[in-house]
Parts: C-alpha cells; sequence; structure tokens
DNA sequence: GGTTCGTTACTTTTT
DNA sequence: GTAACGAACC
C-alpha cells in the first residue's frame, strides 16, 4: 500500500525511512503529524512491522488518540482488529511501565509496589505543608509553592539535587536541602511518585533492572518522539535506553516552538540529536500547509530576532490573505468586548470557522469570557481549574484513595473531617504525632490509639465512626461497579448531604460536578476500568486534553494551543510586562522563550490573525490601571503586513494613524461606549439584561443563567465531559431601534442561536423524557443506543444535565 | 469543634 | 476579583 501520495519531497523521505535514528525538524505547520501517522502505517502495512513494537510518544493523550484514530482510518482492515502501536505520553507510558514491573524498583526505593500512587500538585503541596507543619517552618519565609518548584527542578534537571546549592547561600538555604530529602521520604513512606518520580523511577528501573530493559528493548522495535524540543533530561534518557542498540528512533521537533524550559525542557536534546545519535538522518519540512503568506512571514519576522536558533525560513504556496490586524483598545475590558464582537462579524462571514482566543496567562480569560457572555457566544476553555482539580471532586477521589490504599496521608488527612464528623485538629495532630513517634502510617496510628482508648471520649466515638465507614466501604469496594461505588461514598459519607444543605448558591454547581464523576465513573466501568486505572486516569489528564474540536470558540493559553491550528485566532494582551512576561525579562534566554511562545502564538492561525494590546489593564480586580506599552513582539512584524487600528497608539509612529478607519468594511474602532451599545442591543434582542454583576467564576455561569430561567450559553469548561452545543433559545422579538452608531460602521449584533434540528424518535433528540427529580426535559443529544445511551437533556429551570439512561431511572415520553 | 468573617497575597506558563 | 488563611465568634 502506498502512503506516499499527496506528500512533498522531504515528507516522503521521512516515510520511507525505516532502520535508525532519525531527526525530522518539522516547522510549525508542515505537516508532521501526517509525516507520523503514515510512518508508522507505513512500517506496519509495508514492512510487515507488529504494531505494538513501535511506541509513539505524544505530547498529550489527546495528541495520542488522535494519532490512533488517525492511523486506524489510514489503515482500515490491514491493521488486525484489538491491535495498534502504542501511543502514550511519557507519563502514561511510565505508569504503565510501573504498573506493570515496577516491583523491581523496590530493591533501590523501599515500599514501591505496583499499586503506588500519584501525587498531583495538590498532594505535593500537603507533603510540603505537612512538613511545614513539623517544623514550624513559617510559609512567609519559604512560600510552600516556591519550595516545591525548587525540589521539582532539582529533580528533573540536569544538575539533580546538587542543582538545589544555589539556594545555599539564600535565607532558605538551610531549609531547601532538608525538605528536599524529607519529601522524598514521605513519599516513599507513602507508596507515592509524584510526576517527576514517574519519569525518574521508570529511567531508574530502565537502567539498574537489566531483565526489564531487555524484555522492554525486545517488545519495542521503533520509537517516535514528537514535541522532541521540550523533553527533558529523564525524558531523553529514557528515549535512549528504549531504543536500545538498534537506534531506530525517530524524533519530531522544533526548536523554534521550545516553550517549555522552565519546566526542565532541554533544546539540547534536539540541537544535539546528531551527535547522541551517529549517522542519524535529518529531514527538514519547511513547507507550511497551514497559514497564509502574511501569518507566515509575520511569524517568521518575530522569530528571526532570537539568536538561539538552528535558523529556517518556512515558506508557503497559498495566497497572502488579509492583514494581521493590531487593535489597541483603551483598556483590557475594551478588548475584551472588541474581541467578542469580531468573533461575531467573523463567523458571519465564515460560518464554519473555529476560533481561538489565545493569551500568556489563565487570570486573563476573565474579561474574554465575560465578553462573549455578553453576545451569548457559546465557548470552550481549556486549563484553568480543571474538573479534576476542584475540591468536591478531589475529595471523592481521596476517599477512593483511602479505600483502596489507606496508608496514604494525604488523602486520609484531606477527608478525615470532610465533611464535619468532629474529628478536629487536636485529634488529627495527635494521630500524626502518634504515627511519627512510632514510625508507622496514619492508618495504623489512627487504629492503635482506638485500640488503646488513647483519645479523650467524643473524640474516639467520632474516630471510630470514621473508621466503621471506611472498613465498610472497603469491603464493598471489589464486589461492586465503580460507579455504586462513588455513589456509596457520596451517600454514606454524608458529602451529598452536606451539600444538599449547603445555603451557598455554589453548592448546587459542585452536586452537579459530582454527577459528572457518576458519569465518569460509570464510564470508566462501562470500559472495563477499575478503581486504579480511574484514578491514574484524573491524575494524568493534562489541560489540554480539554481542547473541544466541537466548540467553535476555544480560549486558551498560547501552552495550550501547541500543536494545534484554528482559521480565526486571536492573540489578545501583547503589553511589555505580560507578553513577553515581567518574569522573563531578566534573561536573554527567558526572553527567547518569550519570543518563541510569541511565534507559537502566531503560527495557529491559518486564515487571520488579530493581534491587540491595552493602553491600561488592571493586574488585579481593586487594583489601579496600570498603564501598559505594546509588546516589543508587535514590533518585530514587518509594518506592511499590519493593519494598525484602534486608539491612537501613544507610542505609534505618526504613519500608522493613516491607517485608521481606512479599511472600509471591518472597523475595529470602537471606543468602550460603542461597543457597549451594541452589546446593549444585542441583549435586547435576546432578552436577557445584563445585570451588570460580573459573572467571573465557572460556577456563576449556569446560576446566571439559571436565575433567569435561560439555558446556558454552552460548555463551561473544558476539563468537565461536555454538554451538547448551544441549546434552542427562544426566538427574539426584533428590537425598537438599531442603536445609533457613534461611528461607522456598525457591528451587526449577533444572532440568536438557531435551534438544531429536532429528530423525532423516541428516546432521540427531541424526545421528551421524565426524570424523577427534574421532571420533564427535551433530549438535546443522545451518543450511543440501548439502555447504555449518554443523554444531553434540558430541563427548564435545572439547566443541562448530562445521563447516562440507565442509571438516571427517566421515563421516555412517546 | 465548627462557622463566619476579615485580611492577605496573588498571576507566568503545566505533565 | 478571589482563594486561602487565621482570628474571633458560636
Amino acid at each position: 500500500m502506498d502512503f506516499l501520495s499527496g506528500l512533498n519531497p522531504p515528507q516522503q523521505e521521512a516515510v520511507r525511512h525505516v532502520e535508525g535514528p532519525l531527526l525530522i525538524l518539522a516547522g510549525a505547520g508542515s505537516g508532521k503529524t501526517r509525516v507520523v501517522t503514515h510512518r508508522i502505517s507505513n512500517l506496519i502495512c509495508n514492512h510487515r512491522v507488529q504494531p505494538e513494537s513501535i511506541l509513539a510518544v505524544t505530547f498529550t493523550n489527546k495528541a495520542a488518540g488522535e494519532m490512533r484514530a488517525r492511523i486506524g482510518s489510514l489503515l482500515g482492515s490491514l491493521m488486525p482488529p484489538g491491535r495498534g502501536p502504542r501511543l502514550a505520553t511519557f507519563h502514561s507510558f511510565c505508569v504503565q511501565l510501573l504498573r506493570r514491573d515496577g516491583s523491581a524498583l523496590a530493591e533501590w526505593r523501599p515500599n514501591l509496589t505496583r499499586q503506588f500512587l500519584i501525587y498531583d500538585d495538590d498532594d505535593q503541596l500537603a507533603v510540603i505543608k505537612g512538613l511545614y507543619k513539623q517544623h514550624s517552618i513559617d510559609d512567609k519565609v519559604l512560600p510552600a509553592r516556591q519550595a516545591l518548584s525548587a525540589i521539582s527542578a532539582a529533580k528533573s534537571g540536569r544538575d539533580g539535587a546538587s542543582g538545589l546549592a544555589k539556594y545555599d547561600h539564600t535565607p532558605l538555604g538551610k531549609y531547601v536541602a532538608a525538605l528536599y530529602e524529607q519529601y522524598n521520604e514521605a513519599l516513599i513512606a507513602a507508596n507515592a511518585l509524584d510526576f517527576d518520580d514517574l519519569l525518574l523511577e521508570t529511567a531508574r528501573l530502565l537502567r539498574s533492572h537489566e531483565p526489564t530493559r531487555r524484555a522492554w528493548n525486545d517488545r519495542l522495535q521503533f520509537l517516535m518522539v514528537d514535541e522532541y524540543q521540550d523533553t527533558n533530561r529523564t525524558q531523553y534518557e529514557l528515549v535512549r535506553m528504549l531504543s536500545g542498540n538498534r537506534n531506530n528512533v525517530c524524533v519530531v521537533g522544533d526548536e523554534d516552538q521550545s516553550i517549555y524550559s522552565w519546566r526542565g525542557a532541554d533544546i539540547r536534546n534536539i540541537l544535539d540529536f546528531e551527535r547522541d545519535f551517529p549517522n542519524a538522518k535529518v529531514i527538514r519540512l519547511e513547507q507550511n500547509y497551514r497559514s497564509t503568506k502574511n501569518i507566515l512571514e509575520a511569524a517568521s519576522s518575530v522569530i528571526a530576532n532570537n539568536t538561539e536558533r538552528k535558523g529556517k525560513w518556512l515558506w508557503t504556496d497559498s495566497g497572502s490573505g488579509p492583514k494581521i490586524t493590531v487593535y489597541q483598545a483603551m483598556d483590557a475590558e475594551n478588548e475584551a468586548l472588541v474581541i467578542a464582537d469580531q468573533i461575531e462579524k467573523g463567523l458571519r462571514k465564515n460560518p464554519g470557522w473555529r476560533v481561538a482566543v489565545l493569551y500568556r496567562t489563565n487570570s486573563q480569560s476573565r474579561q474574554i469570557e465575560e465578553a462573549l457572555r455578553r453576545y451569548r457566544r457559546a465557548y470552550n476553555i481549556v486549563g484553568g481549574l480543571s474538573f479534576y482539580q476542584r475540591a468536591e471532586i478531589k475529595d471523592v477521589m481521596a476517599y477512593l484513595k483511602v479505600i483502596f490504599v489507606p496508608s496514604d496521608p494525604v488523602s486520609l488527612l484531606r477527608i478525615i473531617n470532610t465533611p464535619a464528623r468532629g474529628i478536629g485538629k487536636t485529634t488529627t495532630d495527635h494521630i500524626e504525632q502518634h504515627a511519627r513517634e512510632h514510625k508507622i502510617t496514619l492508618w495504623k496510628a489512627m487504629g492503635e490509639m482506638l485500640e488503646y482508648r488513647m483519645l479523650p471520649g467524643r473524640a474516639e466515638v467520632a474516630l471510630r465512626a470514621f473508621r466503621h465507614l471506611i472498613e465498610e466501604l472497603q469491603a464493598k469496594a471489589g464486589d461492586v461497579p465503580l460507579q455504586v461505588l462513588v455513589s456509596e461514598i457520596l451517600e454514606r459519607t454524608g458529602y451529598l448531604r452536606m451539600l444538599k444543605e449547603d445555603r451557598d448558591p455554589s453548592a448546587e454547581t459542585r452536586i452537579e460536578n459530582l454527577n459528572e464523576l457518576l458519569n465518569a465513573a460509570a464510564e470508566a466501568h462501562a470500559r472495563g476500568d477499575n478503581a486504579a486505572n480511574f484514578l491514574d486516569h484524573a491524575a494524568l489528564v493534562s489541560d489540554a486534553d480539554g481542547v473541544d474540536e466541537n466548540s467553535q470558540v476555544s480560549l486558551l493559553t498560547v501552552h495550550n494551543a501547541k500543536g494545534l491550528e484554528f482559521p480565526l485566532v486571536f492573540l489578545a494582551g501583547m503589553e511589555e510586562g505580560l507578553f513577553p512576561h515581567n518574569r522573563s525579562k531578566d534573561s536573554a534566554a527567558m526572553m527567547e522563550e518569550e519570543r518563541r511562545l510569541c511565534y507559537v502564538g502566531m503560527t495557529r492561525a491559518e486564515k487571520e490573525l488579530h493581534i491587540s494590546h491595552a493602553q491600561t489593564r488592571r493586574r488585579w480586580g481593586g487594583g489601579p490601571e496600570e498603564a501598559a506599552m505594546r509588546s516589543r513582539f508587535i514590533a518585530e512584524i514587518p509594518k506592511e503586513l499590519c493593519d494598525f487600528q484602534g486608539l491612537p497608539p501613544a507610542d505609534a509612529i505618526s504613519g500608522e494613524m493613516d491607517q485608521l478607519g481606512a479599511e472600509g468594511e471591518v472597523d475595529l474602532f470602537s471606543e468602550r461606549g460603542y461597543v457597549r451599545e451594541t452589546v446593549k442591543w444585542t441583549q435586547q434582542r435576546a432578552k436577557t439584561p445584563y445585570p451588570g454583576k460580573t459573572y467571573n467564576s465557572v460556577e456563576n455561569i449556569a446560576q446566571f443563567f439559571k436565575d433567569r430561567g435561560l439555558p446556558p450559553p454552552g460548555v463551561p469548561r473544558s476539563s468537565a465531559p461536555a454538554p451538547a452545543k448551544a441549546p434552542p433559545m427562544p426566538p427574539a422579538p426584533r428590537p425598537p431601534q438599531a442603536p445609533v452608531p457613534i461611528r461607522p460602521p456598525v457591528a451587526q449584533p449577533p444572532q440568536p442561536f438557531s435551534k438544531p434540528p429536532v429528530k423525532r424518535k423516541s428516546g432521540g433528540e427531541g424526545s421528551t423524557v421524565n426524570h424523577p427529580k427534574y421532571g420533564r426535559g427535551t433530549v438535546v443529544r443522545k451518543e450511543g443506543d440501548g439502555e447504555d445511551a449518554k443523554l444531553t437533556v434540558m430541563f427548564p429551570g435545572h439547566g443541562l444535565k448530562k445521563l447516562i439512561a440507565k442509571y438516571a431511572g427517566i421515563k421516555i415520553d412517546e
């Protein structure tokens, strides 16, 4: 079978390459995913390579899934059913390997069993804070977060623990080294691995345990690594050891897109590849298939200011396309409104386009979200606080961990008094002290103290009841499906009751999140996952996994946009101090990374790129408006490629002024008042008065619309399982009068959402169902069939609910 | 022991 | 604008 057609010569060369090391320097948009998938297919189909003996490492789980799907469709029936290449991120591959062979590590890491827990960021922080408490270290002297990042840098960096030496001469020095030791000891004692450990311990296992290494070298014949420029030292070692003597290793990367040096990524891995793997073949992919000429030239001009690069100049066959608009807003609010306005205009012209708003910091999303909500435009936000990071979800997951691994101190302390059950600080302090003194786990200490009646009466009763509760759940755990266990946790621990009795409006959203968790557990069970897989999954999902292609508008950081493309891209907040970020101003190397980040952002755009910045911006809510200068990166774009718009820039070159308003149809010269007029009109049309209160947290979005008896505008947070697309809206009457534009031309307000096509079918989309709690609702979307079908149902007064037919106990009306 | 309220610091980027 | 913490109350 031919996997070469439609590819350019260097792409073909890469696909044809079989044995030996290969470095593919793939510029932005040069079709590298295509090359990788075609190459894997070629190996399987034409070179009789067993699919399982290929390991391809991607940057996100989502990228792995997409690659799997593409290879599947390339090979079709040629792929033996139920088989396929191994596709994973470094972290998830390491978890698989350690869950399988990790016991051998106990020789070097006492206590380690294959049932280890994965400690995420929160867990790590809890460990540090526990140590602080133990040693009475003041968090103000050395913020726990800072200690953690120092420890992580020491673990994953090139210098190892000696990297801590730089703290020696600081007031914190005496703590850091000790903390590093004790932190690691705590994890070892808890049979837990943090993200760094997953890589480090896998490397140690392969390095030190020959049978394991040999087995994996036999198992894996071909290795591929995507985004190689963002691998760290440990990942490099893993690549070396996994490739064995064969050196059938193919790495794909672009030094201009290296944006993770701050978490240990080492650009030398790609720069030195030819030295590390002698006889490596190098292939450059320099034809860009993604962007217009203008966008590509602008991005290339920016990145050309970096010195630390191999140097290349991408080219494209495509037309020049429109100029890049550079909009100067009065303030951040205006910037957000103008972006929302431009999204409406853009989507009216090109209804099928997917749109991304990219920014440097997550906190910038708030104002953009608010602007989009004013326009009633559904959006998908990636990152920020993800589903599995929410307190209520973490609480329930902590119960699961305690049930299966009662020795885990972090989880135990998290839930021992959540909901409040009379086990207070004094009691837990006692238990912790007892555990430390006798060098036993908290769980054991708890047992001993109960056995020997070492606690005051009230505390003892409470603690005994808690222990009993956990033991009962443990007894059940093995026998029931995961979702039943989760539901038992919610009921028996009183967690659900606690939320139901909570008058705080956010409690309701949290209950909804827990329902989502139940759904997720049911799905996991249906897939054949057990509790351990479920916990692994929760720890390893990444923000970028939450990108939803079905969503028309996505909000995300530039970091999360890596590897993605959108016809219409907004790059917001291009100001000195923000992008490039203030913290990167100290060193030239960090500034170059900011520039690479800017390059990544710009090259996401296929058709149109809109850059914006504000003259003033508040650093935080209550603070003052602070003057902001536009980013140096804007100045690095050739002026003839730009269309300068918005307020006359204070720092503008006079020639730019001529451009203002000259472009005719699309005019971005919207003062705040003008955009407000547009918004007002929009709201009249949609009959959704905007009360002036800011609904700035995700929880509040649902509330906002619920209060008004309206369906929510769309997907709230990406990481939560996504509800269906925008639900039907009541038809809006025409406004009495269009606003008098302060300046020409008028922005057309967005159209109200049209009703999705209704299929009349029993239990299908459009049919009515009856739910025991929510009453009658309309099925908006249906996935799957029979009793396993997943229904997204609109319940008037309760909003959108995603249900699994079998568990929800709903009746379908005919 | 639990809850409420006021103060504080906070914003890079994330597997 | 808000999350996290601690003091002061119940």
